[in-house]
DNA sequence: ACAGTTTATATGAATATTCATGTAATTTCA
DNA sequence: TGAAATTACATGAATATTCATATAAACTGT
C-alpha cells in the first residue's frame, strides 16, 4: 500500500504543503488563500475556473473561495470585457501587499527542501513531476 | 509558481488520484474510503489513529469516516485490549470482499503509469518520495 | 438572425471536514 | 500510591466543500 505511487505522491505532497501550511496560518492565510493569491501574484488576472484548475479545487469551491477574499479586500472580480459570462480575479493592492513576504518564504521553504534532499535530486524529481503531469493532464 | 516542488507535488498527486478516483467512485466509495480500505486490508487492525496519519486526515475526520464505513458494514470498531481508549478498525467480511477488486484495480493503474512515464523513471521517482517522507517526516 | 447547444459562474442544499472541547484511560514521578 | 499530566477518541458547533441546478452569455449550424 505505502509502495504506490498514488500514495507517496499524496504523502510527500501533504507532508510538504504541511510544513510550509504552518508559515501561511502565521499569517492569517488558509492553505487555500494562499494558493490562490501565489497564483495570482505574478499574473494581471485568472478567471475563476483558470483559478479552480490551478489551485485543484471545484468551481463552487473557488466562487465562495473568492468571495470571502473578496470580502476580506484581498481581490477584486471584474466581468471579463471580451466574455462577460467569465468573472476575472486580480489582488489588490492590500492583497498584494499580503502575499508578498509569503513569496519570499516559500523561496526559502523550497531551498531548504533542497538542502536537505540535494539540489540535482530535487531537480530531477521536479522533471519527473512535470513529465507526468504533462503526459496525463 | 507552477515551478514550485510544493505545487508539482501537488498537482502530480491530484492528478493521479483523480484518475483512479473515477474506479474508486464506480466501485462506489469514496476516496476517503478507498484509502482506509487499502490501508486496513493487510492489517489485521488498525487504530482510528494510525488511520488519520495513514490516511492524511485529521482525528475527527476519521472518526466520522470510520463511522460512516461502520453503518454500511465495511468495517468494524473494537476497543483496544491493551489500551482501552484506543479503538481499533478493521475490515468486515464485506469490506474485504469490497475492497478486493480495487486493491487489483489499483495495481493496473500503477502498471499504466509506469508504462508511460517508464518504468525506471517512477523507480526513481519513489526512491526520492520515499526519501522526502522519511528525511521530514 | 435565431433556435439549440455549449460554456462560465453563481447559488442553495447536502455533505464533509475541522476546531474546540469533553471524557476516559494511561503514564509519570514525587 | 496517587495527583497531575498526557494520550486517544468522540462529539457538537462552525466552517468548508461539493453536488445539482439555475442563469446568463457565447457559440453553432442553418
Amino acid at each position: 500500500m505505502d509502495d504506490y505511487l498514488a500514495y507517496l505522491l499524496a504523502r510527500a505532497s501533504h507532508l510538504i504543503s504541511s510544513e510550509f501550511h504552518a508559515v501561511v496560518e502565521a499569517n492569517g492565510l488558509s492553505l487555500m488563500e494562499w494558493r490562490v493569491m501565489a497564483s495570482l501574484s505574478g499574473k494581471d488576472a485568472l478567471s475563476v475556473g483558470e483559478l479552480a484548475n490551478i489551485v485543484l479545487a471545484k468551481q463552487p469551491t473557488v466562487t465562495k473561495l473568492v468571495g470571502r477574499m473578496e470580502d476580506a479586500g484581498w481581490v477584486t472580480r471584474v466581468d471579463a470585457p471580451h466574455d462577460k459570462r467569465q468573472s476575472l480575479v486580480s489582488l489588490t493592492p492590500a492583497g498584494q501587499r499580503k502575499v508578498k513576504p509569503l513569496l519570499d518564504q516559500a523561496r526559502a521553504h523550497e531551498s531548504q527542501v533542497m538542502a536537505d534532499i540535494g539540489t540535482a535530486e530535487v531537480a530531477l524529481l521536479k522533471r519527473t513531476l512535470e513529465k507526468i503531469i504533462r503526459v496525463r493532464a
